[in-house]
DNA sequence: ACTTGTGAACGTGTTCACAGCA
DNA sequence: TGCTGTGAACACGTTCACAAGT
């Protein structure tokens, strides 16, 4: 449960608006301006119901018989996503997947600013990506408060992310998003979300095995 | 709920044992061959209570009064896992993410083993990557069957991912591990796990702007 | 007539607290 | 004594079904 304003939103409501921005996004570049909660719970793979219910936690946007404006909807999640300011990146390391994230090029669309990057292997420090210098991470302290960085992807190997997260927690930093496979322990206020690709690669793998034990063993 | 031979084990927790046999072997690494629920739900990010619920589920592995064998609870996590067979990957959309996806190393340490390219763009195509020759899409049909592959990792653009989702399903996947922004729509039996990077980004802006709306708001 | 918004019912997942056992 | 394993209590999230509104 997350207070917004007076309002106070499940955070399972609020990791599906990112959803219904892209279907709505989707239908405005469609030249569609009015939508059902139907047409869009199919396109953001939901029910219907859940989708009225988690509009209902940030108000009222549809009219009564007829759907809601496409618009102003797409319009009013994205400002309650906080996506009118722009936020200000950084990516720590820079292997293979700091490498991919830095080029992604979805970010600017979206509102976020990729501004610094940062490695410990001196190969690479002083290289170049997506238009920007990659700097020391030894540096982190001085490179985070002059970018005005406000959140941190954290892509360093799992041993180092620990006391990475705490040194950029130490500048204020309060949103990490980690690909590390490491639980990380900070402080309360700091809210961090992780993307575990072997994680999720494991968890499919489960799939398979109970679907090769139920299946799998006809007779 | 997801049937296991006779258990049934909540997905849930199903999606919290990639995280316990990691601290498992992390813990094995580190020379340790006894640990405690408390132990491991800490190195997990979890309470001791949810670890011992999660286990019950599988079994009963403990000695009360003392604690788990380190070996042999992650022995059986990983069989649990289905990572006992190897899993023979595919990656359709060679982009930015796909690369690194194809050249992450942590694949064979897990069980996972990547054994064929895809992308449509005539100007990777033929390229390599990771070992392997970049075949052309529109192959799918003949590289998947041919390679044996059991899971597939989907990082195409948005709009063909759910065209090239159905393919995959027709050529018998039935695990798909997908970074495209959108809801595929698959039938029932298909499992797909979805990571949406930028959804991420939001989903921590929003905490951001609910920081910001309360505590930014002092007097 | 049609679709939203929402209380109430339901189901799932988490936490508690203690019985059971080494 | 100390830690596991688990029923029971609780909290959270989802779905239902209908009243409210245009």
């Amino acid at each position: 449960m997350i207070e917004l304003g007076e309002a106070t939103v499940p955070a399972a409501t609020v990791a599906r608006l990112p959803y219904y921005l892209r279907a709505l996004r989707d239908l405005a570049e469609a030249g569609v301006t009015t939508t059902s909660s139907s047409e869009l719970a199919e396109r953001s793979g939901v029910g219907s119901a859940q989708l009225r219910k988690d509009l209902s936690y940030l108000g009222s946007f549809g009219t009564r018989g007829v759907g809601y404006d496409v618009q102003s909807l797409a319009q009013y999640i994205a400002s309650a996503l906080g996506l009118g300011s722009e936020h200000r990146l950084a990516i720590v390391g820079i292997g293979n997947l700091g490498h991919a994230l830095a080029n992604y090029s979805g970010y600017a669309a979206r509102g976020f600013q990729v501004v610094a990057l940062l490695d410990a292997d001196p190969q690479v420090v002083g290289g170049s990506a997506a238009g920007l210098t990659i700097e020391h991470v030894d540096a982190l302290e001085d490179v985070l408060p002059r970018t005005g960085v406000s959140m941190v992807v954290l892509a360093t190997p799992g041993p180092v992310a620990q006391a990475i997260a705490e040194r950029i927690v130490g500048c204020g930093v309060r949103e990490i998003l980690s690909f590390a496979p490491v639980a990380l322990q900070l402080p309360d206020d700091v809210v961090v979300r992780s993307v575990d690709v072997a994680g999720e690669l494991q968890i499919l793998a489960f799939h398979a095995a109970a679907r090769a034990a139920t299946n799998g063993t006809p007779r």
